[in-house]
RNA sequence: GCGGGCGUGGUGGAACUGGCCAGACACACGACCCUUAAAAGGUCGCGGGGCACCGCCCCAUGUGGGUUCGAAUCCCACCGCCCGCACCA
């Protein structure tokens, strides 16, 4: 199309008309596949060079986007991601780099199968449809993805494999079935994530959740709690801060010690971590979780803890977090606990601060020094002992402070430790209840084992047959998939899995006996935390991944997306990296080498969505102004990585822009023909270009695409200013063609078409990135500031590498400088080369 | 409460490791040109104040201090905003 023989005149008038331009190269870029790679492929600037085997590494780049969720169509949030991704990646390619660029789609999960409910249709229905809908749009953006690796979760094919990796886990010990106290709904009488409680509320029906203990499939992420906090140190500069920061706290390792204490009279241990052992005489209570096991067993049948246990049990999240620091309950119990340090004999209690979950569900408590504890014993009247003094400021008294004291200080009130600092006091009290048999050090992690069971149907089935006789018997590798049978009713309450017979009933792998099939399916971060993995070989049937193609691939070099999966997601697919990695399938400690979080897209200061009403849809800016400009208004919005509020955005700039280099370089094709302009003329150009060419290279590898394109702006006004002073021919083809290549992973379709209308017969995407030439970008003279007393006075243009002391010369001899030298001597000078001089003068 | 981050024109944002009179590149706005008119396009102006106004001076990067020849950038305190975690022992 655009290669049609017109009269030039009338070519150069043709208007810049995106919605014709862009989708025939849209769609040829799908049907073609023009950016499919193969596993083995290798960088072109590395091939030509015959280099060795490292270099041969460097030229390959594997980038990876977030998978999108298959929920409608795409949101503005969906098109900034891609066009970022899709600049970097374009970008990449063109330094020569052979680049691996997948999608996929995160296909299972809870809003098909409420979809489904809704309408009593199929989830494969909505997502697929969704799916089609989606890919449309992303093909439409410009998105240069390989089109022959895409992955649905939900594929037979795919979950196949999701299934043999929780089989792989199983067998190492990594996967358990246990009890658990979870969110459950009981209106829609089914476990919810997290994730879907609001507030205390079932996201769906609006419902109190309550928390409730019911049997679970775990993946056992603990284990590789140390890893994980460790391996970050890996990612410093490469992961931004923030998420680095979130995922430690995630994990929170805490350093203290353990110390048993004994309850009186039975001589029962119990066991309590604390992180400040050095306060261990100043515990003057003892406090149980509700549910701790001792305490249940010891107070059966008594009445007021019975009574506690049932209202704790029925209290809901939203009252606990209603009632938060404040309101702290708790029963005193029929029995005393013995101090190991000292034999003194403390209160017990139970209390809902205390947590089952976390350490050993049972504290001592030290009202003086834990603000949770001070609280506690102020409300029941309970003794406060100081045994920490601060260094400086006024000494603690227990009669009359109105907070606990947690700083650092001298201990007291110890017995022996007397006088001590108190790490030093730590340290000491800890090695001497080790000795005794009576503690240990101990380091605590905040981070639980990841629940992966749901009671849905929209997910990949836990591949685990129940047997009478045998137990839990994973089902056979070669039997895999457990498929979702297609024919559910999901008119049934709860689980359609556990009201399918054909599913259920089943014989024993093991002994075929009658069995029944575990019927839970996992979380959808089962699904998406291998995903990259499977992008190697996507259609291969015998094997997860391709192990060559891992190896040759991973890390992944750029991953971009949310910071909404700063925890989540990307604790979850570290983890899974290092146990696959222990067991054999792969061999990189880290499965993301490099983390982009894009900023997120909003309306007028609030996150855009469909119950607010103020969703935008990328449609509306294809139809009245084309990709590019919505690719380009994105990414010249801000950094990649701050939010951008639609509001305060107008794509009109950049499409005027976009107009105007079409309209000079279809000017150029159409008038340009003989060269002219001087030689002054040629090299002011050449230089402007070859700066444009280095500033927008350096903007690109920091993933400024905000700056890069201002350069480009910049260019295009000094191409369009040159022709108009007469400049001709050849020297600003040499500036346009540069233009485009600068242009072209950004506005990806108009650069296309300009680059053929230059005559050019392949794509401009395939070109090598241009070089600037160094020669080009020193100035023989340069401007210097000139201060004064570090005011800036002028400006003086010395040739460039001019020494101090005739840069000084030319300082003192300008007008503005020397008046205000007037009166006063210089005593000393700063320069700064090429840059400036700072003249600092004294009165004379 | 703990942790992380951010405050620059009317707006989005620039300013490499402290150094080119801070404000690139745009948006919006204003004036003018083109036009019968509008749209589109083009040219110019655009932080505040001042003067002996072809040029120069003063103030200005949330506020107040400090370090430095020199601070948007580094340090301290305060004010404001955003995000994450939150009875984690």
């Amino acid at each position: 199309m655009s290669t049609e023989m017109v009269p030039a005149a009338a070519d150069a008038a043709q208007r810049y008309d995106p919605l014709t331009l862009e989708p025939p190269i849209a769609r040829r870029w799908f049907e073609e596949r023009t950016y499919s790679i193969p596993n083995h492929a290798a960088g072109r600037a590395i091939v030509g060079e015959g280099a060795d085997e490292e270099a041969e590494g460097q030229g390959r780049y594997y980038a990876l986007t977030m998978f999108p969720y298959p929920s409608g169509d795409l949101h503005m949030g969906h098109a900034e991601i891609f066009s970022i991704h899709d600049a970097l990646v374009r970008h990449a390619r063109m330094t020569g780099k052979a680049v691996l660029n997948p999608i996929g789609w995160d296909s299972f999960g809870l809003p098909a199968e409420n979809a489904a409910r809704r309408r009593g249709a199929d989830p494969r229905e909505w997502t697929y449809r969704n799916i089609e809908e989606q890919r449309a749009s992303i093909v439409r953006l410009g998105c240069s993805f390989d089109w022959d690796r895409v992955v649905h979760t939900s594929d037979p094919e795919y979950y196949r494999w999701t299934q043999w990796i929780f089989l792989q886990l199983y067998r190492a010990g990594l996967a358990y079935r246990a009890e658990a106290l979870v969110n459950w709904c009981p209106n829609d009488r089914t476990v919810l994530a997290n994730e879907q409680v609001v507030d205390g509320r079932c996201e769906r029906c609006d419902a109190v959740v309550v928390r409730r203990p019911l049997t679970q499939w775990f993946f056992r992420i603990t284990r590789y709690a140390q890893q994980l906090l460790d391996d970050l140190d890996q990612l410093e500069d490469a992961w931004p801060e923030r998420v680095r920061v979130m995922q430690r706290n995630w994990i929170g390792r805490s350093d203290g010690a353990e110390v048993v204490f004994t309850v009186a009279g039975s001589g029962e241990d119990v066991v309590v971590f604390t992180t400040r052992p050095d306060t261990l005489y100043g515990a003057t209570y003892f406090v149980f979780a509700p549910e701790h096991p001792l305490v249940r067993r010891k107070m059966a049948g008594d009445p007021a803890y019975d009574g506690f246990l049932e209202e704790v049990a029925h209290r809901s999240e939203i009252e606990r977090l209603s009632t938060d620091l404040q309101g702290k309950r708790g029963v005193r119990l029929g029995f005393d606990m013995l101090n190991p340090v000292n034999g003194e004999r403390i209160p017990a209690y139970a209390a809902d601060y205390v947590l089952m979950e976390y350490g050993t569900g049972a504290i001592m408590a030290v009202p003086a020094h834990d603000q949770r504890d001070f609280e506690f014993a102020r409300q029941q009247g309970l003794p406060v002992r100081v045994v920490v003094q601060p260094a400086d400021g006024a000494p603690l008294d227990a009669a009359t402070m109105s907070a606990a004291y947690a700083g650092d200080g001298t201990t007291v009130n110890s017995g022996p430790y007397d006088g001590l600092v108190w790490q030093e006091t730590k340290r000491r009290i800890t090695d001497d209840l080790a000795a005794r048999g009576l503690g240990r050090h101990r380091v605590n992690f905040r981070l639980r084992d990841w629940l992966i069971s749901r009671q849905r149907y929209w997910g990949a089935p836990i591949p685990i047959v129940h047997c009478e006789d045998c137990g839990e018997v994973p089902v056979p590798d070669d039997q895999l998939p457990v498929r979702l049978p297609p024919d559910v009713d999901f008119t049934v309450e709860g689980n359609p899995l556990e009201h399918h017979d054909g599913f259920v009933r089943v014989d024993c792998p093991a002994c075929q006996r009658p069995a029944r099939r575990d019927t839970d399916t996992m979380d959808t971060f089962v699904d998406s935390s291998w995903y990259y993995l499977r992008y190697l070989s996507p259609n291969d049937d015998t094997r997860a991944w391709d192990r060559e193609g891992v190896d040759r691939w991973l890390p992944v070099d750029q991953y971009t997306g949310g910071v909404e999966h700063a925890i989540l997601h990307l604790l979850y697919s570290r983890f899974l990296c290092k146990a696959l990695r222990d067991l054999g399938h792969l061999d990189v400690d880290e499965p993301f080498r490099r983390l982009l979080n894009q900023g997120q897209v909003i309306m007028a200061g609030a996150a855009m969505s469909k119950s607010r009403g103020n969703l935008v849809v990328p449609g509306g800016v294809y139809e009245r102004y084309g990709a590019d400009t919505l690719r380009a208004t994105m990414l010249f919005s801000g950094p990649p990585e701050a939010d951008i509020d639609w509001a305060d955005v107008s794509p009109e700039g950049i499409h005027r822009w976009l107009t105007r280099v079409w309209r000079l370089i279809l000017e150029h094709v159409a008038q340009d023909s003989a060269d002219a302009g001087s030689d002054e003329q040629v090299l002011a150009l050449r230089k402007a270009t070859h700066r444009a060419v280095a500033g927008a290279s350096a903007d690109y590898d920091a993933f400024k695409f905000n700056t890069a394109i201002a350069k480009m702006m910049e260019l295009s006004n000094t191409i369009a200013a040159a022709r108009r002073d007469g400049l001709a021919g050849t020297p600003v083809r040499e500036a346009i063609e540069a233009l485009l290549q600068l242009m072209a992973p950004i506005a990806c379709f108009l650069t296309e078409e300009l680059w053929a209308r230059l005559g050019h017969d392949g794509s401009v995407h395939a070109t090598t990135w241009p070089k600037a030439d160094p020669a080009l970008l020193v100035e023989e003279d340069v401007d210097i500031v000139v201060q004064v007393d570090g005011k800036v006075r002028d400006r003086v243009r010395v040739p460039s590498g001019a020494d101090d002391a005739s840069v000084e010369a030319a300082a003192r001899a300008a007008r503005n400088v020397a008046r205000h030298l007037e009166g006063r001597e210089v005593v000393s000078r700063v320069v700064v080369p090429d840059r400036l001089i700072n003249l600092v003068t004294r009165p004379a």
